[in-house]
DNA sequence: CAGTGGTCTAGACCACTGA
DNA sequence: CAGTGGTCTAGACCACTGA
């Protein structure tokens, strides 16, 4: 893998702050000295450093320089894995079990499907993800059918829900809620767990631009599934 | 606020495609084209489109062009509130209580302090951390006193380990894993909860470099707390 | 007020790859 | 093989701000 100019800059400076040689809150070469050091242009030692910047490896400030970034742990980056791609990986077979299926007008008591509709009908599901025929995760899903008029067709026999959204709906923004609750009785009985059983429940509302797309509630078997974020230079792609 | 050339075509291109006037899988104009569009140089459009591609929301071909991305919700952005600030939001107290201390060499029954020590002897430490003298959290930690020897000398009365160590050590990696569990006896005589209630479970390692600083484990009451992760273009600064 | 980074230009050569 | 993006140069003027 040949490295290009500026990644060799990148790299080389990275490679200082993660060993410590730079220390943070230390100043960087400025974009003269560097230029110097590699023999290239100020562009090519911009982009370099810029990139750290984007990464909060470094800051800069007019005049003083460019120093070292203390890090920040305001946030990480959460792994939203693909359920069925999961349960392959474990070596077991996945399967989506539609439980119910309704067309309906919002209910005017529930706010986030007045969101949601956006005056239109809802397709309201409800549906379990098995593993091996075993209950993963009980699911609860309202889709505004303003934004997917074409999902009142599907079965979902061969596909999942969330998996046929993904593929058909270009979303634009997520928010994802994630708690642990006890088992209620009618999600106790859907899981085949006792009721009580802590599960790890997430909601997530989806958005295209200004429109709801869909809104579901997920609880997984606490001891069954749980979920991984990472915070670090070894990101995996740009994390939006 | 004045914007400079590049964010103008970035905002541009950005905008046509939240909007949907540039959907899925089309092709933006190519570099020459925008060259000639906003007068400028190409390096300025390479910059603007650069930033897009770095937001996932282009894709680039050679000489085929560059693309519109369809989004992937591999990742989202997850919050890591600082526990503190988050209980003054509520208007509530904040105190750490600490349960115990001790200063021992690595069980080598157990991997993961093994990997920690680095040979030399670790800080172990439990306690809680309350709200409005509630207990909201039990937390389990062990530092890395051969990454962190100043440690030893802390009492932590005024200030939590976690916030100590955010404070004093460089740390340039962290994962974390989400779970939820029901409490153990020991678990919830701490919470002063039911045995059984849902907790939210939080383990989380941080490295700095190739050496372990600090492995934790926090249970949190599960219905007072939960954690929110975003997805989308309205992100909040450099995600790493 | 001088040094720093922020931005931009008008070119250049190149690698890749789809038509 | 021609059009695309990838990278880089050698300059330029500017805004900001710490010494």
């Amino acid at each position: 893998m040949k490295k290009t100019l500026h990644e060799t800059i990148r790299t080389d400076m990275e490679a200082a702050i993660l060993s410590g040689a730079l220390a943070a809150g230390e100043r960087l070469p400025t974009e003269a000295d560097l230029m110097e050091q590699y023999g290239c242009s100020r562009m090519t030692v911009n982009k370099a450093i810029s990139a750290l910047v984007a990464a909060s490896l470094v800051e800069r400030r007019k005049k003083a320089g460019s120093f070292v970034a203390r890090p920040k742990m305001h946030s990480m980056v959460l792994d939203i894995p693909d359920l069925e791609a999961e349960v392959l990986q474990r070596r077991q077979r996945y399967a989506f079990h539609l439980l119910s299926r309704e067309i309906r007008l919002a209910d005017p008591q529930k706010e986030y499907e007045q969101q949601l509709s956006g005056g239109e009908a809802l397709l309201v599901l409800t549906g379990l993800h098995l593993a091996d025929g075993q209950p993963l995760a009980f699911e609860e899903r309202s889709v505004s059918l303003a934004a997917v008029p074409d999902m009142a067709q599907q079965g979902f026999e061969l596909i999942s829900p969330g998996a046929w959204l993904l593929k058909h709906v270009p979303w634009t923004e997520a928010e994802t809620r994630i708690a642990a609750v006890n088992a209620a009785p009618e999600v106790a009985r859907h899981l085949d767990q006792d009721v009580g059983t802590a599960c790890l429940y997430i909601e997530r509302r989806t958005w295209r631009g200004e429109a709801g797309v869909t809104w579901v509630r997920q609880h997984f078997i606490g001891k069954d599934y749980d979920l991984i974020a990472h915070f670090g230079p070894a990101r995996s792609g740009g994390a939006i």
